[in-house]
DNA sequence: TACGCTATATATAATAT
DNA sequence: TATATTATATATAGCGT
C-alpha cells in the first residue's frame, strides 16, 4: 500500500499506464473545471488516450470548447483585432453568443437534474442503478460536498451549544443542510431564460 | 495557518482569487505535462486570466498546441461537417440549431425548476408566497395536469377493483401519482444535454 | 505584490477484492 | 478487468515577511 513517488518518464507496464491515465485524466478535468470555477475565467482540457476515438476534454460541451479554443487562436494570433462585421463575422458572434448562453443554461440544467435526482433517490423513489454513468462523478462529488456541509454543521453544533441543533423538525435549519444547492438555484437569476414567454402563458 | 476546505463557488476576495489563479494554474500545467509524459499521450491545457491577452497554455509551444488543438477538432464529427460545407451555411445551421436547443433546453430548465420549486412547497420548505408572480400560471397548469392524472387514476381504479389502490401507504405507487412529471423528466433523453462529451453536439 | 512556510485537503499509486 | 480501499505524495489556502 505504499506509493512511489518520482514522475519523470513514461510508466513502462502498460496496466499501470491505463490506470494511471484514467485517474490523472478525471483528476485534470475535474482540476480544469474547479480554476474555472473558483477563478471565474476560461479554460479548457483536452487529453487523449492511447486509442480512443474522441478524446475527453473540459467542458463538456463541445461549443464550449470550441469557443474557448477560437479565443485562443484568436488571441495569440497577431493583428487578429480588425476584423469587419461583414456576414461571416456577424454569423460567427452570433454563434458564439448562442453558444454561450446554451452551455451555460446546460450547466443549470444538469444541477437541476441532479438535484431532482438525488431528491427522488433520498425519498426512496428512484435508485442509483439508474442514475446514467457518466454522471456518477458529478453527482458523487455533489454528495460529497453536502456530507461535508452536514458534517460541518454537526462539529459547529457541538462546539457551540447555544446555536440551534444540526437536526430537528423545524424545516428550514435542516434544510438549509440538505438543500444548499437548491436554495442557489432558486434564488438568482434562474429565471431569466424562461420569463420571455410569460405574456402569453398568464389566463 | 488552517486551510478552508469547499471548492464550489467563485472565490469573492480578489486578492485571494488572483492568487489562487496563480497557483492553480501552474498546479494545472504541471498536471497536464505529466499525464502527457507518463501516459505517452496528446494532452494539453488553455487557461485564462481576467485580463491576461494571452492565456497560460501547454504545451507551452504554441504550434504543439495548434496540432493538438487541430487534431480534437478533426476527430469530432463537428469539425468534419465543417469542411463539407461552405463556411457561411455551416455557420447559419449552427445558429439554427442551438437557438433551436436552446429553447428545448430552456423548457426543460424550466420543469425542472418548477419541480424543484413545487416539491419544496409540498415540504414545507417554500411557500406560494416566493413563487415570483409571472411563473405562477405555467405552475398552475403543470398542478392541473398531475391532478388530472391523480383523478384519472381514482376512477381507473373504481373501474378495475384488482388494481391497486390509487392511493396506500407503499410509497412507490403514491409517488406514481406526485411525482409524475418527474419520472417523465428522469426517463427518456433528459441527459442529452450533458452526454455530448462523446456525441457532440449534433443529433 | 510577490515569495516562503506550514497545516490541511486532495490526488493518486499500490493493493485488495 | 473493474472497483474499493488505503497510505503516501502532492497541491494549495491562509498567513507572515
Amino acid at each position: 500500500m505504499s506509493r512511489k513517488n518520482v514522475k519523470s518518464s513514461i510508466i513502462k507496464d502498460v496496466t499501470s499506464r491505463k490506470a494511471s491515465h484514467k485517474t490523472r485524466s478525471l483528476g485534470l478535468l475535474k482540476k480544469t473545471q474547479e480554476i474555472s470555477v473558483l477563478c471565474d475565467v476560461d479554460a479548457c482540457a483536452i487529453i487523449y488516450g492511447e486509442d480512443d476515438q474522441v478524446p475527453l476534454a473540459w467542458p463538456s460541451s463541445e461549443a464550449e470548447v470550441r469557443r474557448i479554443i477560437n479565443n485562443y487562436k484568436g488571441k495569440s494570433q497577431v493583428g487578429q483585432l480588425e476584423r469587419q462585421l461583414d456576414q461571416q463575422t456577424f454569423l460567427k458572434q452570433t454563434v458564439q453568443k448562442s453558444e454561450e448562453k446554451l452551455a451555460r443554461i446546460q450547466v443549470k440544467n444538469r444541477e437541476l437534474q441532479m438535484e431532482n435526482i438525488i431528491t427522488d433517490i433520498m425519498a426512496g423513489r428512484s435508485t442509483l442503478e439508474q442514475v446514467p454513468f457518466c454522471d456518477l462523478g458529478y453527482m458523487i462529488r455533489m454528495l460529497k460536498e453536502r456530507m461535508k456541509l452536514v458534517k460541518n454543521r454537526i462539529s459547529n453544533w457541538g462546539n457551540n451549544i447555544n446555536s440551534n441543533p444540526p437536526f430537528q423538525n423545524s424545516s428550514a435549519s435542516r434544510d438549509d443542510n440538505l438543500k444548499i444547492n437548491s436554495s442557489l438555484f432558486h434564488g438568482d437569476g434562474m429565471m431569466e431564460a424562461i420569463t420571455s414567454r410569460n405574456n402569453h402563458t398568464s389566463e
